[in-house]
DNA sequence: GTAGAATTCAAACGAGCGTTTGAATCGGGC
DNA sequence: GCCCGATTCAAACGCTCGTTTGAATTCTAC
C-alpha cells in the first residue's frame, strides 16, 4: 500500500510488472480512441485488459498520468525519428537549403512507418493522436506543446531556409494549416464518411493516403504568400 | 407534466419560452466551447444559464438534443448560406467553368462572416464546430454528415469542373484536407501554443487568419496529383 | 377573474464515476 | 522455507452525473 507512487520508480520495467502495465496501455490505445478521454470509464477500460480496477491507479496514479503514457510511449520515438531524419538530411545536404518536400517527408514517414508498425500501435494510435490534437482538457493541451516543442521549433528553422519568401509569421500559421491536415486526416477514418465515393480499398492505404497529402501540403507551403493573392470580398458573392 | 414533451411542438417559438431556451443555447455554446460535450455538465450549464437545472429536459429533451440544437441554429444559415453564394456563382457564370479561388471563397465568406457577427456566436462557435469535427461520439458524427452531406456534394461537383485535372476520388481527398485545415484552425487559438511568435494583435484577426489561409488552400487543391510527384521512401531518409 | 395550459422549481432517483483502502497473494533472495 | 516487497484483489468511499417527478408558479385567453 505505501508503494503505490514508489513502485514506478524503485522497479525496473520487469516482465512480470510489464505485463499488466502492457495490458492497461494497450485497452487504454484503442478505448481512448474509440470513445475519447472523458467517455472511457476506468472500469470498462480494466474489464478490457483483464486487470483489477485497482490496476490503473497503482501502475500509473491517475486516469490522466494513464493518458500521457500512451501518448508518451508512441510519441517519444516518433519525434525523435523525425528530428534524426531532419538532422539527416541537414547533414547530407551540408548547409545548403533544403528542398521543402524532403522535409515534409521527414515529418511524414515516420507517422507512416508507425502507422504501418500493428506491434507500436499502428493507426490505432494516429487517430487517437489525431483526437488528442482537439481536446479540449487542458491537460492534454499542455501535454502535447510541451511534447512538440522542440520538434516544431526545428522543423520551423528547416522550412526557413527552404522557403525564403515566407515571413516566419507566414510560416507558423502554414505549418499550423498542415499539422491541421495532417492530424485531421490521420484522426479520420470514420469522418470520411462526410465525403462518399472513398472506396474501401484506399480507404485503409496509409501510404497512398500520405502519397495524396504530400502534393497537396507542399504546394501549400510553396504558395506565394497572402499579399500577391485577391482579397476576401464580403460584401457580395459577384 | 404531462407537457413536457409535446411542449416544443405545440408551442410557437415566442418571446417568453425563447428567453430561457436562448439563455441555455447561449451558455451551451461557450461550454460546449471550452470543456467539450462530455466534460460539461448540465448542473454547471444550467447555473451559468440562470435557469432551472430541469429547464434543459424541459425545453431540449436531452443533453445530446441540446448539443444538436447549439450547432442546428448556427450551422443551417451558414450552410445555406454558402449554397447561396455557390450558386449566385454558377448563375454569373452561365455554366463556364468557374475559379477554383471563388468556390473556396464561397465556402470561407459565410465562415467569416458567422466569426464576425457576435450576435451569432461569433468565434466561440466556430471554434465548438471545429471541435465537434473531431469528437468521437457516434452521435456527432451522424449529425454532422448529415447536416454537411448536401453542401459537400455540391461542392464536389464544383471543384470537378473548376480543376478537371482531377479524378473524383482525387478531389475527395483534397476536400478532406480542406475541412481539415479549416476546422483545424476554426478550432484552433488554443492550439496555437504549440508553435510560439503568433502576435496578440493576429491571433484574433479572423479575415487575416482567412487570407493566409485560402492561398494556402487553393494552392493545394490546384496541384498535380500524386501521379507526378516523387514517391515517398520509406528506406531512408537521402 | 378564473380555467387551463405552459413553464419553473426544489428535491430526489439510480447509476456510474475516479480513487482509496487493507487484506490476500505472489515471487525472488537469503 | 521463510520473509518482505511487489502486485492483485474485492469492497467501499464520496461525489457528480443526466434525468424524472409532482407541486408551485406564471402566462394566456375567454
Amino acid at each position: 500500500m505505501a508503494a503505490t507512487r514508489l513502485a514506478r520508480k524503485s522497479v525496473a520495467v520487469d516482465a512480470t510488472s510489464a505485463d499488466t502495465k502492457t495490458r492497461i496501455l494497450d485497452a487504454a490505445e484503442t478505448l481512448f480512441m474509440e470513445h475519447g478521454f472523458e467517455a472511457t470509464s476506468l472500469r470498462s477500460l480494466t474489464t478490457a485488459a483483464s486487470v483489477n480496477l485497482a490496476a490503473v491507479n497503482y501502475h500509473f496514479g491517475t486516469k490522466e498520468e494513464l493518458f500521457q503514457a500512451v501518448l508518451t510511449r508512441r510519441l517519444d520515438p516518433m519525434n525523435q525519428e523525425r528530428i534524426e531524419l531532419l538532422e539527416r538530411l541537414e547533414r547530407d545536404t551540408g548547409g545548403k537549403p533544403m528542398s521543402c518536400e524532403k522535409i515534409l517527408f521527414t515529418m511524414l514517414i515516420p507517422a507512416l512507418r508507425l502507422a504501418r508498425d500493428e506491434k507500436r500501435g499502428g493507426k490505432n494510435f494516429l487517430r487517437l493522436l489525431g483526437r488528442a490534437y482537439a481536446d479540449p482538457a487542458p491537460f492534454i493541451r499542455h501535454f502535447l506543446s510541451a511534447q512538440y516543442a522542440e520538434m516544431i521549433g526545428r522543423y520551423k528553422e528547416a522550412f526557413l531556409k527552404a522557403l525564403p519568401h515566407l515571413s516566419r509569421q507566414e510560416l507558423t500559421w502554414r505549418l499550423h494549416f498542415v499539422m491541421g491536415a495532417l492530424s485531421y486526416t490521420l484522426a479520420g477514418t470514420d469522418a470520411l464518411k462526410l465525403f462518399a465515393q472513398v472506396t474501401a480499398a484506399d480507404k485503409y492505404d496509409d501510404e497512398l493516403l500520405l502519397q495524396r497529402l504530400a502534393p497537396f501540403l507542399v504546394a501549400g507551403l510553396k504558395a506565394p504568400p497572402l499579399a500577391q493573392s485577391r482579397k476576401l470580398e464580403l460584401v457580395s458573392g459577384d
